[in-house]
DNA sequence: CTAAACACTGTTTTT
DNA sequence: CAGTGTTTAG
């Protein structure tokens, strides 16, 4: 019987969208295409839920971010007050089932949460132990693999049982020994807190039920992301109840390498019976220019089911490509462009976003931005935390919640320095691994461990009493633990003691990390310590992101997906970047690639601009880059402003060189990234002939010496010490410089 | 044992 | 180019 709420909930809902809503029993597949109002039908389809007297905890949401989940159950509370429902991310309800049934898995819930840094110690660490120190597989390769098999829920030992080359052997061997020593740490890597309850589910069935029935009705967002434990989690609470509804869009799965996998959605037909499906293809987002280019784009994916996606919206402005010269001028050009808009009041800062393919493309954005003073956010969630000094206090953390932590022993042992040095340490690592202890229990007894002695040895002992001290406060909010961790270790006192100017920065940041931790707690007195831990161990990229204030925001790709703009900049949209040069062997990775720049172009609202540019320093290397095949995908309506404001650029040559690539290019299916540059025909004289040892004028930096002389063509580099004392490289034909004597 | 100088190397995306 | 690991001097 619908009560007036009810009709709330279904007000303004189309046809599809409110079937989607109103469906309560019974697996339910919502084909979601971009823009599709996809959110307001989850909210409002639990919120109907509730509303049909469905108990707030047999409810389980789970969606891709901290802070989707944040949001959702924020808008559910608005629907229907009152109400709690369980939202999470797959891996916070992960390490909560093990926190919670831990006791019943024989798991100790105090286990920390050990990040890819963390996972890459302990695997080397794997390595020495199993006396495998050859380089021919690195810690994070093996690592990789590591995860892989955690994904696909393989145990060392069925992973050993299909290990049938050198590499996959040895990395058996190494997950053995990798698993037995983050057990020992009672550590979980961010794959357990996934592989472990999937297991779990699977050979517990007495906890499955119980869970099956507890999550009657189970909500899963973004499903096309999702890998096989996530699956397995999702398929075992969904048997006795098989209340399953999940949402997703295979042209938006951008997560292949990190293990998910597509047919997850594909089959989910198949793997429920009589499951409905309902397809919502109606954007409400975009322009319709935008999304026909963005249409037409994917739609040159091979492996793909054909969809329409349609709007109502207007036209809108034409989509753009903007070609630049060289990605510092790109960089500025955005800027710039977004700085015009706003003084126009066409839009405010916070309407702009930038999408990146990789985080290393952000810093020339920064410079550009501070040099036009136009404000901006560069959302990379786990920065702050990832600085050394929080670090440091976090491991000293992460040692008081779990005392068997091995990686944060080894941090933070001699951080501020005691004394006790490599040497030292291996001993007491073996002494540990002897007596089958941890390695703080061996510190305890070092006066029996006869290598170590004197200065090392009284370290290792001051280090076991601070931590014992420390100890016996566990019930301290997170905040004042920081404080006692900073006054007790001296960690403060060698900060200010310092004469390095960076050393008060440190200090600053880590009263940051003491307000964030106040924060946490004042929020909700409940939290302890280790739940301040396990927040910061899972926060996502875009959980930093800051919606309010007026900024421009920048961000990864993989990072956008979910959020929209007025105004979407995509930069660097070249080949070897997007699709980024790991994929191009494979079609079938070039069509992640494709649906990744998709992902991005419908993000937009109003306006969209692709940029590239034909130059681009990349590791200290001038390369010249060949824009996207992507580009060339796009409908003809497409405009393309060429911005190349280098006059100077031998262009005839360059144009010749590119018809090389794109020879090259059409013979091998794709175009490759030239990693060096053939000499252009003009040579060097393009820019001027220098040589070392001449004196010349630069307009912003005055008068240097040319110190060194290097590369080709278009290539050709310069080194020059100026009489300021600074160094800088020039690239020989970009740079204007006077020569001022021939030979110094 | 520490700190500083050096050589080397490797390069996507992230919970 | 930067970040890491290694060597060297104190």
């Amino acid at each position: 019987m619908p009560s007036p709420e009810t009709s709330d909930l279904l007000a303004g809902l189309t046809p599809p969208q409110r079937d989607a809503v109103t469906h309560v029993d019974g697996p339910l597949l919502i084909l979601a295409g971009a823009g599709s109002g996809k959110t307001r039908v989850i909210t409002r389809r639990v919120a109907y839920l509730l509303s049909q007297g469905v108990r707030a905890h047999n409810i389980l949401a789970i969606t891709f971010t901290n802070k989707a989940a944040g949001e959702m159950r924020h808008r559910v509370e608005q629907l229907v007050p009152g109400n709690k429902v369980f939202v999470s991310t797959f891996h916070s309800l992960g390490a909560r089932l093990l926190r919670q049934y831990g006791e019943r898995l024989n798991i100790d819930r105090n286990f920390t949460i050990y990040d890819v840094d963390d996972r890459n110690r302990l695997v080397k660490a794997a390595l020495g132990t199993a006396g495998i120190d050859d380089v021919k597989f690195t810690p994070d390769r093996l690592a990789g693999a590591i995860s892989k098999a955690k994904n696909m829920l393989l145990t060392p030992k069925l992973y050993e049982a299909t290990a049938n080359d050198f590499f996959t052997q040895t990395v058996a061997k190494v997950y053995h020994l990798y698993e037995k020593k983050l057990r020992a740490a009672n550590g979980m890597d961010f794959d357990d807190l996934l592989y472990l309850p999937a297991l779990f589910l699977k050979l517990n069935e007495e906890l499955r039920r119980d869970l099956d029935h507890r999550f009657k009705y189970v909500l899963i967002d973004e499903y096309q992301d999702t890998n096989q434990a996530q699956y397995e989690i999702a398929r075992r609470l969904s048997v006795n109840e098989p209340n399953l509804c999940v949402v997703g869009d295979p042209d938006q799965s951008i997560y292949k390498w990190r293990g998910s996998d597509i047919k997850n959605i594909l089959d989910f037909e198949r793997d429920f019976p009589a499951t409905k499906v309902i397809t919502l293809e109606q954007n409400y987002r975009s322009t319709q220019s935008i999304l026909h280019a963005a249409s037409v784009l994917i739609d040159h994916n091979k492996q793909r089911k054909k969809k329409a996606l349609v709007t109502a919206n207007p036209q809108g402005e034409p989509v753009r490509v903007l070609t630049f010269d060289n990605g510092l001028e790109e960089a500025e050009g955005v800027v710039v462009r977004i700085k015009e808009a706003v003084q126009a009041k066409k839009f405010r800062y916070r309407d702009h976003a930038i999408f990146l393919r990789i985080n290393a493309l952000s810093r020339t954005l920064e410079s550009a931005f501070v040099k036009h003073g136009v404000p901006f956010q560069i959302v990379k969630g786990l920065a702050f935390f990832d600085r050394k000094e929080n670090k440091d206090i976090l491991a000293y953390l992460r040692l008081l919640v779990n005392p068997a932590d091995t990686v944060s022993f080894l941090r933070v042992v001699n951080e501020p320095p005691r004394g006790v040095g490599k040497v030292s340490l291996d001993r007491l690592v073996s002494y540990a691994a002897d007596l089958d202890i941890t390695l703080l229990a061996a510190a305890g007894q070092v006066h029996k461990i006869a290598d170590i002695r004197g200065k090392a040895a009284t370290g290792v002992r001051d280090f076991h009493r601070l931590i014992a001290e420390l100890r016996t406060q566990p019930d301290l909010p997170p905040h004042e633990m920081i404080r006692l961790v900073l006054d007790k270790s001296n960690y403060r006192k060698q900060l200010q003691e310092s004469t390095d100017e960076e050393d008060a920065d440190r200090l600053a940041n880590i009263e940051e990390l003491i307000t964030a931790s106040k924060q946490f707690s004042d929020e909700d007195s409940s939290r302890t310590l280790s739940d301040f831990l396990e927040q910061i161990a899972l926060a996502s990229d875009v959980d930093s992101w800051d919606e309010e204030s007026d900024r421009v925001s920048v961000m990864t790709f993989h990072a956008a997906k979910g959020l929209e703009f007025p105004v979407v900049y995509l930069m660097a949209v070249e080949q070897g970047l997007l699709p980024h040069d790991r994929s191009l062997g494979k079609d079938e990775d070039i069509e992640e690639e494709r649906r990744l720049c998709f992902v991005g172009m419908t993000r937009a609202m109003k306006e969209l601009y692709l940029c590239h540019s034909r130059l681009r320093e990349f590791r200290g290397q001038a390369l010249y880059q060949v824009a996207s095949m992507f580009l060339e995908e796009l409908p003809r309506e497409v405009s393309h402003d060429d911005l190349a404001a280098r006059k100077n650029l031998p262009r005839a040559a360059l144009d010749e060189w590119r018809g090389k690539v794109n020879a090259t290019a059409a013979s091998t299916g794709y175009g490759t990234q030239p990693r060096t540059l053939p000499p252009l025909k003009s040579g060097g004289s393009v820019g001027g002939d220098y040589e070392a040892g001449q004196v010349v004028q630069h307009a912003e930096y005055g008068i240097g010496q040319v110190t060194d002389v290097s590369g080709f063509g278009a290539l050709r580099k310069l080194k020059v010490r100026f009489a300021t004392g600074g160094e800088k490289t020039f690239v020989a034909d970009m740079v204007k410089l006077t020569v001022v004597q021939r030979k110094a």
